[in-house]
DNA sequence: ACCTGAACACCGTTCAAGT
DNA sequence: ACCTGAACACCGTTCAAGT
């Protein structure tokens, strides 16, 4: 009998060699399973059977390790783009196709929002994001700071879903607790994110369509909140302060 | 002479005995000029001149530490609450003084965000949010939903602005690099966080003087985005698709 | 070229022992 | 009651050595 090499309980891992995409795929495993804080380098190792050394022959180190599964995730994102669907529309499918692959991988996309370069310029969802703001007629100065909004309210709302933050803040009872039963409806979050992207899109059309020349009536209502030093492109139309009934439930 | 414990080279601290509100103040320096994962708990020891076992005494571990120190800072929220001004001037005031206390502990906040329990139902915070909330005449059953979504969209905009991608996102060139000029102008979060905040204060305004039922016309124009599973309260109001110019800059 | 064992410089935390 | 030294079970990563 040689010495063979191999799991001892009949794991049976390791006839292929490793590679650094083998070792992403394992990293995403791990991180599906127990999040990211938990992904360590020598319990991946094991997973992959292997040296924790090892692995710095294909990846500099945890870090990179972790910016290479999130690139692998996002080079996920599908690019049907519906292209003769009119830009309110193309947006809600970003958002939604965006929010799919969040769920796909929780842990890794909570962990992800967080960094600063988890967007990148080549990803195929900012590309198809700026296309569709180019065709609404904003100017081209603008669309970036237009997406960059777009993405930072949209992650903003996914990490609350994916962090259980939405959950906890919406059965938080108002002011009369423990009335009318256990109240403990389920929170309905695709309904939630329904309801803040159509109000982004609301708001984005209601400036597209503007009857007058971007200068609101009623600057003076609200005098702290001018236009800054910024371009006035985006100084606020002023609102109507009317406030009315709610929409009834039925 | 008799063996006196003191700081080597004249750094004199520890002259106070150790306090939980002690420890907690220190770790936010530390956290403030180095970051949440650069603070440690043998570097806190170090800072507070004492020995690292000698904080167990008075934090029962680094995880009870860092959700005594976000709740410290949290509880900074001032409650100026502006009582007769109209809701939509209220929510205002509301997000920007959560912005300027962001700012002013980005480190702690950015980590902060991350967490499923950082904004508490006793926290000063939501009270407001919700009494604010609960004037324009939304549904009590409705308002937690409504404020956790308006703290979702604000925070997401808040990771963006501290942790940089506000700015990267913003200078993502659209379609031409190196046109006219560096282009490297200031992003002006600031202008950008009011743009959201308008925008979805008008979509909120819009829903409360909606002049229909709430169902709105032309329901057939997205047929998957149906009301859902749950309450129909807010299925969104179907929005004409007209495009047109965006308000010019000038 | 690819892998590996030992080692380094750290962590958070437990525990028995000091005063 | 409050503090402390030693120790445990981990980390990420370096490096010289193997094949």
């Amino acid at each position: 009998m040689k010495k063979v090499r191999r799991a001892p309980r009949g794991t049976r891992k390791r006839d292929v060699p490793l590679t650094e995409a083998g070792i992403h795929a394992a990293a995403l495993r791990l991180i599906d399973a127990d999040g990211v804080e938990a992904l360590t380098m020598r319990k991946l190792a094991t997973a992959l059977d292997a040296n924790p050394m090892s692995l710095y022959h294909h990846v500099p180190n945890k870090d990179a390790l972790l910016r290479g599964v999130a690139r692998m995730v996002g080079a996920q994102f599908r690019t049907a783009t519906l292209e003769d669907a009119p830009w309110q529309e193309r947006i809600r499918l970003l958002a939604t196709d965006f929010r799919t692959l969040a769920h796909r991988h929780p842990n890794l996309m909570a962990h992800s929002f967080g960094q600063p370069d988890f967007i990148q310029p080549e990803d195929p969802f900012w590309a198809a994001l700026i296309a569709t703001l180019d065709a609404p007629g904003v100017p081209h100065a603008e669309i970036p700071q237009v997406a960059a909004l777009m993405c930072a309210v949209v992650t903003g709302v996914l990490i609350a879903e994916l962090n259980g933050a939405m959950h906890r803040w919406s059965n938080l009872q108002p002011t009369t607790p423990g009335k009318d039963g256990p109240s403990n409806a389920s929170p309905d979050e695709e309904r939630m994110f329904r309801l803040v992207l159509d109000t982004i899109i609301m708001g984005l059309e209601s400036r597209l369509t503007s009857d007058d020349d971007g200068q609101g009536p009623g600057r003076d209502v609200a005098p702290e909140a001018g236009p800054g030093p910024g371009e006035p492109i985006f100084v606020p139309r002023q609102q109507s302060v009317a406030s009315s009934r709610w929409p009834g439930p039925v």
